[in-house]
DNA sequence: CAAGATATTGACTTGTTGGTCAATAGTCCG
DNA sequence: CGGACTATTGACCAACAAGTCAATATCTTG
């Protein structure tokens, strides 16, 4: 079936231009017509092959994720001690093409509209699970499995607060110095155990 | 002049209106319509007292930010030592009265979308910049002028950091539990200097 | 080639919101 | 009382965005 090939080439490019849109804009930014005119089409066009705007986003937050997942399974898989992986969950972060103003007020819009709806809602709830269990994972070796949890939710709400703060203000903190702040924090916490 | 007075009552009683939708639904969900309904008046009678949803949003963030400042300035006057204040400042932003699900939505909606209003980007700054400036104030003469800085910046985040958890899952996070993990921080971070 | 399926478009509808405006009602003071 | 000022309202408009739909164009395949 070539034409089902076809069609998916385009489901993709209309991805394409919706991830460059949401990463622009945000999700409320990422408009229908915004989307038509990066993959150069029309809004007609992009509600044929996304039968609503959720389902675009939700295709856009799936493919980022999905990425996501996958390079903070290679980050850690790479480090042999539990204090080096959560070096490097960390490090993460704060890497220099993911600590973006783009990628920060994307993550910003999905948060502050997910009170709002369900669809972002789940998403928002996954990314924040996913990272505190695994900070809680690599620090109970370190620190105990009751200590894990409240170090682990420290860390996580300082590091949601460095990616506002960069959303905000983004020339007021470079990534090295955000996760300097970050590996700092750990290390303080580490110590006074 | 009678009349005067009159109309400024009735610009404050629409003010409280604002107040109450505004910690309700946030800045965006501040409709003019719905302030109406709440003061029980038309949009027509809101806006010939502000003359735009701008100027309403406008007055109503002045009136929380005033009140928040009295406050703040409060709370840290009673008490003596520069460690005290600083402990006084951290319980202040998780006091049960303002550590709430409205009062953190509506911050996290205007943080949000602050980046498209400047007026919105003003309150938000100020807002950053008080509570920035007062923990290095508090913090110069525990740990010096050059560790001051980071020491307020990683407070600050993590501060924001639990505001935005607890607008966001509110039940996952009591007041006393926020509280207690920043002032946990403040002293990890002084014992480690 | 021809028929049927698929792709694409733009006009249209619907719903929301901020804002304008003229008409009406009410109030104060000379 | 009556004129001037003020308050209030609801109808109206413009802008915007999501989604529908029928018409048209294009393509695949027997």
């Amino acid at each position: 079936m070539p034409l089902r090939s076809i069609s998916e080439m385009r489901r993709e490019e209309l991805a394409l231009a919706a991830l460059e849109v949401f990463l622009a804009h945000g999700a409320e930014g990422m408009t229908l017509e915004s989307v038509a005119a990066v993959a150069g089409s029309s809004k007609g066009t992009v509600l044929h092959y996304y039968h609503s705007k959720e389902a675009l986003l939700d295709r856009v937050l799936r493919d980022i994720l999905r990425v996501l997942g996958q390079e903070a399974r290679a980050a850690v898989a790479v480090h042999p001690g539990a204090r080096q992986k959560l070096a490097a969950q960390i490090a993460l972060c704060f890497r220099p093409e993911l600590f973006t103003p783009a990628y920060t007020q994307a993550w910003l819009s999905v948060v502050a509209k997910s009170a709002a709806n369900k669809g972002l809602e789940r998403y928002r709830r996954l990314l924040a699970r996913r990272l505190r269990s695994n900070l809680r994972a690599q620090l109970r070796p370190l620190v105990g499995a009751t200590e894990a949890r409240p170090v682990a939710e420290s860390l996580a709400a300082l590091i949601d607060g460095l990616w506002l703060r960069r959303a905000v203000d983004p020339d007021s903190l470079s990534p090295d110095r955000a996760a300097a702040l970050a590996q700092t924090h750990l290390e303080e916490s580490l110590a006074f155990l």
